[in-house]
DNA sequence: CTTGACCCTATAGCTAACTGTAGGGTTTAC
DNA sequence: GTAAACCCTACAGTTAGCTATAGGGTCAAG
């Protein structure tokens, strides 16, 4: 059972050697068919994809548009887009500025924060910790019941690092 | 069936009290609880989790880290801690800075990021979309096979509108 | 002719911090 | 005495972008 048109010219792959060139896992690439960004150009008779190289082209543009910050749902409305023969030009742009304008914002907030987060820290570097003072936030802290500690187990839950931190929207009102 | 000590001088509140006076939903409370954040003080004979008014300084305390960038994992840790009459200061310092320094970090990306996106911006302002000028990288997105659309099940898949869009960390390199 | 690498679909899990739902029991106000 | 408002547990869903697993089928080499 050989490929609808393997060997016929045009080189086809299966999703291995796809995934093996572009550098990416095949599950990613299945996900990505999934969410409307690729498509093989056809199946074997037993049903394994086939690609030929401008899945590379597709591949690049979807990393290319990911590093100017659209989702994969934006990608494929543009993919989308282009495969009915429109150009979404001036529509790309104005999704880029407003991301743009999103990460301006939050690059603003994060700045602040950031100032608050290291003036927090300088107070708590100069207090110490030689006595008994207790590092502002955890005045109050009170052990519950002394003696009957509720055997967790374990406190190497969050320890080590906490893998990646992101904002919260915290709930207005 | 009245509390464990409801009316006994010292005044118990039930979750929902909690809630409105906290400013939180009673399902967040839960979750604390079953984070190992927060505990009631006692029950109803009919299983009510009753609280005291220490519960608000616990779920300032919570806020606070949260604040200065802290996970739960790593409050619940804190709060362990002081339960068993330790009091962590140097490692919360260190994990403030550790904070500190990650969100630094990411900010630093994150201009660059921006300074990048920017440029991307400006130039496709420059191009316009007067004549054929296709937005850099919508360049070489063809549609499938001229004349020959693959008639899928149906081209809704991405369609429309691109629907939420929320920010993402943009992949650096 | 069997072994192992590859491929398939379908579905669940991961991250964080909730939020919502189903299906009950309890309390309180009228 | 009944209806609304509250509470309970247990579990599924939300966000994005993958990543992994289960349980198969396919294919080339030896």
């Amino acid at each position: 059972m050989e490929a609808i048109e393997r060997g016929s010219g045009a080189a086809t792959l299966k999703i291995g050697e796809v995934a093996k060139k572009a550098g990416i896992g095949v599950e990613s690439l299945r996900f990505y068919e999934s969410r409307g960004l690729i498509e093989p150009i056809g199946r074997t008779s037993s049903g394994y994809r086939l690609y030929d190289s401008a899945v590379f082209d597709r591949l690049s543009f979807i990393r290319k548009s990911q590093a100017v910050g659209f989702s994969l749902d934006e990608i494929a409305w543009i993919i989308s887009e282009a495969r009915q023969g429109r150009r979404p030009c001036g529509e790309v742009r104005q999704m880029a500025k407003a991301r743009l304008g999103e990460l301006e914002q939050r690059l603003t907030e994060l700045e602040r924060f950031r100032d608050e987060l290291r003036e927090t820290v300088r107070v708590w570097e100069c207090q110490g910790e030689a006595d008994g003072v207790i590092c502002g936030l955890i005045e109050g802290l009170e052990p519950g019941s002394p003696g009957r500690p509720p055997s967790r187990r374990g406190p190497d839950a969050g320890l080590n690092r906490p893998a990646s931190r992101r904002k919260r929207q915290p709930r207005s009102s």
